[in-house]
DNA sequence: GTCTATAGTCGGATAGAC
DNA sequence: GTCTATCCGACTATAGAC
């Protein structure tokens, strides 16, 4: 009788305020420790909508990270777009030092927008729900791997091969995309270190333009190192 | 009536049982959704003596903070005690080219070392506690920043600073030693991510040699960039 | 120090009126 | 679709016997 998400209609602002609040409360206390009656105050909606509108505390949380997926990809997907439509007119052109110096300042670029968005204030909330799901994945990792994951990593990993401009494997490559992506993971999952030891009050403006900086400067000399050690 | 923690005694294996299974179900379900019970059952103890070992749930949590910070010390103390005696011995001379190349040797032990630590199964129930801390911060928190992250960041920020050899800022050197960090912490702090992406069934020892020398390749590049872009 | 038993609280789910 | 009311299970903490 109460199907999930009987779809559009009069119940949409209350399926969409629950799912701001879920979001919010499932990131802070994570998936057990969130009570419902929490939620449903934060959403100032009754607390049985819960169970009319997604049948359940994990009908909820599963819409919640639906909705994270569909957020990133509203903010990433027009970049990871053009960037894909750009590997598709170099072609199999992989090779060739006008590529891969495409290749390498659309990778900076990739990553500075990454590392906004996991800066961002918005975001919070989004990333400590995913970082959860790392390390504790549910049947819910999947609408976030396939919902987003995948294809950054997808082009990340193509724009370091191109930039590399060298015969490296395609296990390498996205070993190195991760390396790469993980210099701007930091900065959100080992936030309360980074301020502490920085001694920064907030990550604003000024910091972020500090950590941009710097990841240009290590994305370009590792995609740039000789391959000998 | 009873005191936290009083000391050794007869009680001790049961306190030792108690703090082993508190890491692993805290670093599973997080503070709020691990039960005291669960704890208590996984250390074969009964619950109600974690009252009076630890006075109640948050201290056996402090407790096992306590303990991760002097496990990770015990593991990667001694490295950082050799670190900490060459640059002292290196002193004052902080450029030259045989300075600088056994700073970069010693940073690359050091992450190596440090992926190693957060590979290990070992470690998975301490990462996932260190994680949720940082996304949370606690009281708990100093516990594990004083403990171990001050030392560590600080051995490496110098470490940086003497393998550039440029005139780097310290702000600047911490920055460069957050994204060597992060290359390693991305492999623990989105290992789903990575597993799935890789087709890796497991993260062992062969899977760990190619992260090293990605670490190994990327730290030596990022060090030896020319500070021009 | 360790145990049993329980008091007191809070959580998720749902029945049923409107 | 939304609300009130409530059932029932699980939790922490603690009293008190041994």
């Amino acid at each position: 009788m109460n199907d999930p998400t009987p779809s559009a209609g009069r119940g949409e602002p209350t399926r969409d305020a629950l799912i701001r609040a879920a979001i919010e409360i499932f990131g802070r206390d994570g998936f057990d420790a969130a009570s419902t009656r929490a939620i449903s105050d934060a959403a100032d909606v009754n607390q049985a909508l819960i169970g009319y509108h997604f049948g359940g505390k994990p009908g909820l949380y599963l819409a919640a990270l639906r909705f994270i997926a569909a957020s990133v990809s509203a903010r990433l997907g027009p970049l990871v777009d053009s960037i894909e439509e750009q590997i598709a007119k170099d072609g199999q052109a992989r090779t060739g030092k006008k590529v891969a110096e495409r290749s390498l300042a659309a990778l900076q670029g990739l990553l500075e927008a990454f590392v906004g968005m996991l800066a961002s204030d918005e975001s919070a909330a989004w990333a400590r729900l995913i970082l959860r799901e790392q390390q504790n994945p549910s049947d819910g990792f999947d609408v976030l791997y396939e919902g987003f994951m995948h294809r950054i990593l997808g082009v990340a990993s193509e724009l370091v091969a191109r930039a590399q401009n060298r015969g490296a494997s395609a296990a390498d490559c996205k070993l190195t995309a991760f390396t790469i992506i993980g210099q701007a993971v930091v900065f959100r999952a080992a936030r309360a270190c980074v301020m502490r030891e920085m001694q920064w009050s907030e990550l604003g403006a000024s910091e972020l333009a500090d950590i941009r900086a710097q990841l240009r400067r290590n994305i370009a000399a590792i995609v740039q190192a000789e391959p000998s050690r």
